[in-house]
DNA sequence: AAGACGAAAGTGGTTGA
DNA sequence: TCAACAACTTTCGTCTT
């Protein structure tokens, strides 16, 4: 406060930090002097702020394995692990870190510390379903190929569903499928209902009363799932090139323009696309196929494509022949 | 024989009274 | 809670390649 320095401090002491011309004088000339924690102007020496705190570290490293051995902080929070990998852990050796024997009532506090440690921190019932929790989606979404950041949304809407006491009386498991479902459709990389209930051991319509569940009372706005979403995924399964692909994206957003989706499947609508795509361009793929990756069933695939072909208008070449009628 | 087609009946979910 | 409804599925016989 009673600095001498920098005589001119008049009253701007901004807050924001990212001026770089100095509003007296109006040089580029504004640096940064660490060391006094200061901003100063090179040109007429105003102080632009000061007792600035230095948000690095304290001490100083000189080499990569000297930054690594200094630093004090780990891992990122991860909210997949049920304490968020933050609780301390008391060693099961009755040794103290010198290495040496502990003495007997030192040992016997430790054993009782070490016990109710455990008991709350994995035995209280929300962290206990927690645990399970948690395992049960790094099960499920390692099964389904889910990526990190998707499982960390979705342990993140798990938390959130305890919190509302969403999974009292439910199944942990069918929760834990709906966040993870939940979490790909938010991230706009939905999967099949279908394919989320076959890998956990949750049926179809438990799943989807969780799901809609999660939507009502965690209230989150969820993109409607849109067929586009799908179709890399089921082009690759199909091994089907990326033209291919790109014209199926065509024909989905033609579609979507002519009002042909709504109130549709959008796996259905996914898998006709991909099927007239298929054939324009010579690669084709039997409805069969596709109805199968797509989980939906051939006669799906064959309204949709009927209706996709009569309405964008492509009766082109190679197309089965197509009445006039409704 | 496999694939495509379409009719008819059945199913699960949504909507509105 | 129930009926009506739209979309989708299942099933099956026929046609095409």
């Amino acid at each position: 406060m009673d600095s001498p320095r920098g005589t001119k401090r008049s009253g701007q002491r901004t807050g924001q930090s990212d001026i770089t011309r100095c509003p007296e004088c109006g040089s580029r000339s504004v640096v940064e002097d660490v060391g006094r924690g200061e901003r100063v102007c090179r040109g007429c020496g105003l102080v632009l702020s000061d007792h600035r705190i230095d948000m690095g570290a304290e001490w100083r490293a000189f080499s990569a394995e000297e930054n690594e051995a200094r630093s004090r902080v780990g891992a990122p929070l991860r909210y997949t692990v049920h304490d968020k990998g933050l609780s301390t852990v008391i060693d099961w050796r009755d040794k103290d870190t010198a290495g040496r024997k502990l003495s007997p009532t030192r040992r016997s506090e430790i054993y009782r510390l070490r016990k109710w440690q455990i008991r709350s921190r994995v035995h209280s019932s929300v962290d206990r379903n927690l645990a399970q929790a948690m395992a049960e989606l790094e099960r499920l979404s390692s099964q389904l190929g889910i990526p990190k950041p998707i499982r960390e949304l979705a342990a993140v809407l798990y938390r959130k569903s305890i919190m509302k006491k969403l999974v009292r009386g439910r199944s942990i498991e069918a929760m834990v499928a709906a966040t993870l479902y939940a979490a790909c459709r938010i991230r706009q990389k939905p999967r099949p209902l279908d394919e989320v209930a076959d890998a956990s051991r949750v049926d179809r319509k438990k799943l989807g009363q969780c799901y809609r569940l999660l939507l009502r009372s965690l209230d989150i706005k969820i993109p409607l799932s849109d067929p586009i979403d799908y179709v890399s995924r089921f082009a690759c399964q199909l091994s089907l090139s990326s033209p291919v692909q790109l014209r199926t994206v065509e024909i989905l957003k033609r579609s979507r323009d002519l009002g042909l989706t709504i109130g549709r499947d959008p796996l259905g609508l996914a898998a006709a696309a991909i099927y007239v795509a298929s054939i324009m361009l010579d690669e084709r793929r039997t409805q069969r196929e596709i109805a199968e990756v797509a989980r939906v069933t051939e006669v799906t695939v064959r309204n949709r494509y009927k209706e996709i072909v009569r309405r964008l208008g492509i009766d082109s070449l190679d197309m089965p022949r197509e009445v006039g009628g409704m």
